[in-house]
DNA sequence: TAGTGGTCTAGACCACATG
DNA sequence: ATGTGGTCTAGACCACTAC
């Protein structure tokens, strides 16, 4: 019933910060003071704000104190979705059609030297084409691949629920398709695209490079920023 | 020199489940078992622990164990820019245009029924048109922005200085430019544009909302996914 | 029901940066 | 120099749940 103590002082703390009660580069009281204030030992209060702290709300400094952190770095949760699995969701039939499959040994790129499982193919929802897709898979990091059925199963589909990444980057940004693009999309050429480019490595391997072209007009990112979970 | 316990024993796991040696789904030892390999106090060990569930990397279940999470949840870290700290960082000129500002009462959107002054503008680097905003904000829970000068900062910039948002969240699309932004952008109608649309929250007031139209060929938006920081 | 994690205590010593 | 947070100990009781 009771809610834990050591919460109990954390959301204290939270809702005055998030309040504006607390002003970014105010002052909090000392452990010794918030220890008299609720009545616990120290401990119970350092895990408290240790919590705070990591979360990003408040800066801990020795001999000076404990100050509220200044205005919020400004980064957002960005959803990515398994296509699959959001085609899904929207209650439309996913497909993926694999056009390419070869190997090679690219020159350049963060796969550079590294013999690499080269797909292409397309996402279909409900027989419309969705996105394409070109990828290079690390045959060294993910030497299975070579066996799956990727008709199936999407290599990304396949990648999340075989190789759990530890490291990636994206770049997001709008062009226009190309005519090659544009034909396995069934739109246009330079008809406006959203692309998404993203690396994955596990440590310092290299797992995959991916470039995915969306329809723009049937496909968008989210992104959230809260104080609580995402 | 040494580095304290509890972050020896995190970085201990956290190594072995970042290389694979311990798979998802994998239990770790208990917190006595883990006491008694490092010798330490079981407070010791429970703060490691606690780390890394905060982290993500584990998940603890009473009676059962601890044990490696599942593959990653499928988010990434969103930068999301100033975009004069953006165009300054690339060596150019920041420059917002404000074109119009009047005070309007939106009967929908997150805003709907707050009065808000309603501002929308340019933003240039290197006097080169990079993109179209159209803004919103509640002249309620901001109304010091009446008598701000929104030529010399613009109103992102400004907002970003004086009122910390607690949440938000954000689409991003790709489209192609109206007859009207494109003229703005001085590209021709159609071109393929990145499309940011913001909303931001301070607790549960809305504070502004936002839609900002980039020359594809101007702008990326990158996010990055990773153990460290960001 | 027994073993697990969740939480808490009342001390302690230390490093450090600020006044 | 002093007070702050950083870390750690050796216990303890409790809630929960898988066995």
């Amino acid at each position: 019933m009771t809610p834990p103590l050591g919460e109990t002082i954390r959301e204290h703390f939270e809702r005055q910060i998030l309040a504006g009660t607390l002003a970014p580069g105010a002052r909090l009281p000392t452990e010794q003071q918030i220890m008299a204030q609720f009545g616990c030992s120290r401990m119970t209060v350092s895990k408290a704000l240790t919590a705070l702290a990591t979360a990003g709300l408040i800066e801990r400094r020795k001999r000076a104190g404990t100050f509220v952190a200044r205005p919020r770095v400004h980064s957002m949760v960005l959803e990515v979705p398994d296509l699959a699995a959001l085609v899904a969701a929207r209650g439309q039939a996913y497909r993926y059609r694999l056009d390419q499959r070869d190997t090679v040994t690219s020159g350049e790129g963060h796969l550079a030297g590294h013999p690499a499982l080269h797909v292409s193919g397309v996402h279909f929802a409900d027989d419309r084409a969705m996105a394409v897709e070109d990828r290079l898979v690390s045959l060294a990091a993910v030497p299975d691949i070579a066996a799956a059925d990727l008709n199936a199963e999407a290599p990304g589909t396949w990648l999340l629920h075989h190789v759990p990444w530890t490291e990636a980057d994206s770049r997001i940004t709008a062009l226009g398709a190309s005519p090659a693009e544009a034909l396995l999309l069934g739109v246009e050429a330079g008809t406006p695209c959203l692309c998404v480019e993203r690396r994955t490595w596990r440590g310092t391997d290299p797992i995959t490079h991916v470039r995915q072209v969306f329809r723009g007009d049937s496909y968008e990112l989210v992104a959230h920023f809260g104080p609580g979970a995402s």
